[in-house]
RNA sequence: GGGCCGUUAGCUCAAUUGGCAGAGCAGGGGCCUCUUAAGCCCAAGGUUGAAGGUUCGAUUCCUUCACGGCCCA
């Protein structure tokens, strides 16, 4: 690039700038016209208006602040783990560079000492006015709580034994705007918490632990399936047919095409198709999204991870989903997993469904085998189940869900359900009226569902036509999907699959009992800032 | 969808029976060269989520709405 060209660049980007800036100063207007009688927004006005005349002031005093780059940091976290022992007082010749956010401060006349955060981990700085001269220590002690920034400095360890860095050199690397949250509580309004995540992850540092605990778990969950010959996979996100999963879809319009589009509820389909295709044992981890209620354990869009495995069945993908999980548990550590409740390196309970009714609710479902006899014996047991006009699948299932389920805390796969409920399991070897299907759950949640797959395209298209008799005008009645059919055509080899729902993972390996605590940003109803 | 609870200063929280809305932190002005939720002194900071009602008087009681949390379906 010439020079004229990067100038040329450079004024593009200021004349972006300006533009983004009178965008946000007629966004403010905006907001200050809604309430035009208070004088401007009250105190937070001023803070932000104090915060911006000091970054002003530290931009004409230049000095090296504001810098495009920062090199040679070190992250807290290591440069703590390098000094494990020192001894209070102690003092070494060891010159550091860290970059963090300004969380603490406590003058001390010609010192002052500050705690610097980064994700790694929190250090404190100590400054001397005798080290730093006037006017450094002076723009340093006037920084603010929030405040980015970088500092070069000795590595030593104060009187009362907190290692620290005596501060050397500074680079302010941005101002921070908005005052953060309480720096002792921390930020503790839940809905703010969610809508505006960055806070969280600023003000509370269990928040960003458990973020990072996540991103650890799927890096484990993709390490592990990979490391078994797995291949990863992409599958469309925008389907012309919805199908893998009983769900209402979200709906989409492409212009260009001009046709409807749904965002995909499952991977299922187009995963099985690969199977077909010959890959063997693939694997797509990503979002699936289901147009239905939010709930502590659901979020519209979710994060997903299908396996499909060609010469397995449903019995050895419960071993697999054991060490997917243990290997999981292992990289969120002891500390985390032990929060959990459960050590995820032991195998788990197995239980089937007719025997997991019997117990708790003492029904036969072997002995109830149709609907008007199960709704029969679960109105003599006086069990809190509706039984006007359900099908006997769907009566079974409601069973399970209500008096099973939630007691399922230890790991638990529940093995063979009901046929009708499980369009795309292949039918039990030894009981017709079974599927070979297993559903997991730990903590009282479901995390997979997995089947010996169905193959055969003939009994396939029948089940699609049950199911669209079954639940004729519902949403969730699965579409015919006659493409998946054809590829079934061409033969599929026998094949376990699985789905592993990613968020519920995460909480319970993070002792979460919500999906909105995993999900960075989830989904809330229109805020009054959104609207305005 | 139903029930219960919540919404007060930038943040975390108080406020007696319906009687002048307070504190800590943060921010501002001072003092302070090993503090760590630093400390001390001074000053400032509010349309109590929104709208309506009852009342001489409403953060408080009533109604509706918005958003959130918990429980239930």
């Amino acid at each position: 690039m010439t020079t004229a060209d990067a100038n040329e660049a450079q004024a593009g980007a200021d004349e972006a700038q300006a533009r983004a800036y009178e965008a946000q100063a007629r966004a403010d207007d905006a907001q200050a016209g809604a309430d035009e009688d208070a004088a401007g927004q009250g105190r937070l006005d001023e803070l932000i208006g104090e915060r911006r005349a000091k970054g002003e002031a530290l931009r004409h005093a230049g000095a090296g602040h504001f810098p495009y780059s920062y090199d040679g940091v070190v992250a807290i976290g290591t440069l703590r783990a390098q000094y494990p022992e020192l001894q209070p007082g102690a003092e070494t010749e060891d010159e550091r560079r860290v970059a963090g956010r300004i969380a603490a401060r406590r003058g001390q006349g010609g010192a002052a000492f500050l705690d610097l955060v980064d994700r790694s981990g929190r250090i404190q700085l100590y400054a001397r006015r005798d080290v730093l001269g006037e006017a450094a220590f002076t723009q340093l002690t006037e920084l603010d709580l929030g405040d980015l920034l970088g500092v070069d400095g000795v590595v030593i360890c104060s009187r009362r034994g907190e290692l620290s860095l005596r501060v050397q050199g500074f680079a302010v690397l941005s101002k921070s705007l908005r005052p953060p949250p309480d720096k002792h509580h921390g930020l503790g309004d839940v809905e703010l918490r969610y809508r505006h995540r960055e806070l969280d992850l600023i003000a509370n540092e269990p928040s960003r632990e458990l973020f990072m605990a996540r991103a650890r778990i799927i890096g484990a969950v993709r390490s592990y399936l990979d490391t078994e010959g797995f291949i990863e996979v992409e599958t469309p996100v925008l389907q012309p047919l919805y199908g893998g999963a009983l769900a209402r879809p979200f709906t989409t319009h492409h212009n260009e095409l001009d046709r409807e589009l749904y965002l995909r509820i499952a991977t299922e389909l187009y995963l099985k198709r690969l199977i077909v295709g010959g890959l063997e044992r693939v694997y797509e981890l990503g979002k699936d999204f289901r147009n239905e209620g939010v709930s502590h354990k659901h979020n519209p869009e979710f994060t997903m991870v299908e396996w499909y495995e060609a010469y397995a069945d449903y019995r050895s993908e419960a071993t697999r989903l054991e060490a997917v999980v243990a290997a999981a548990g292992a990289a969120v550590g002891a500390e985390l997993a032990g929060a959990a409740g459960f050590d995820p390196g032991q195998p788990w309970r197995r239980v089937s469904f007719i025997e997991a009714v019997a117990q708790a609710t003492g029904i036969d479902l072997h002995v109830h085998a149709d609907a008007a006899s199960l709704a029969r014996a679960i109105a003599d047991k006086g069990l809190q189940v509706p039984t006007e006009r359900q099908s006997w699948p769907a009566l079974a299932d409601a069973l399970l869900s209500k008096y099973v389920e939630p007691s399922l805390t230890e790991p638990t796969f529940v093995f063979d359900y009901p046929i009708a409920l499980s369009p795309f399991a292949r039918e039990h070897r030894e009981d017709p009226r079974l599927a070979e299907r297993w559903e997991a759950f730990i903590g009282g949640i479901e995390v997979a569902n997995a089947f010996s797959e169905l193959a055969d395209p003939d009994v396939q298209r029948e089940r699609f036509l049950q199911q669209r008799t079954l639940a004729a005008g519902d949403d969730e009645a699965q579409p015919y999907d006659e493409p998946f059919v054809q590829a079934l055509e061409y033969g599929m080899p026998p094949t376990g699959g699985v789905g592993l729902g990613i968020d519920r993972l995460v909480m319970v390996l993070t002792g979460q009992s919500s999906i909105r605590e995993v999900v960075l940003f989830p989904a809330m109803r229109q805020s009054s800032q959104e609207s305005s």
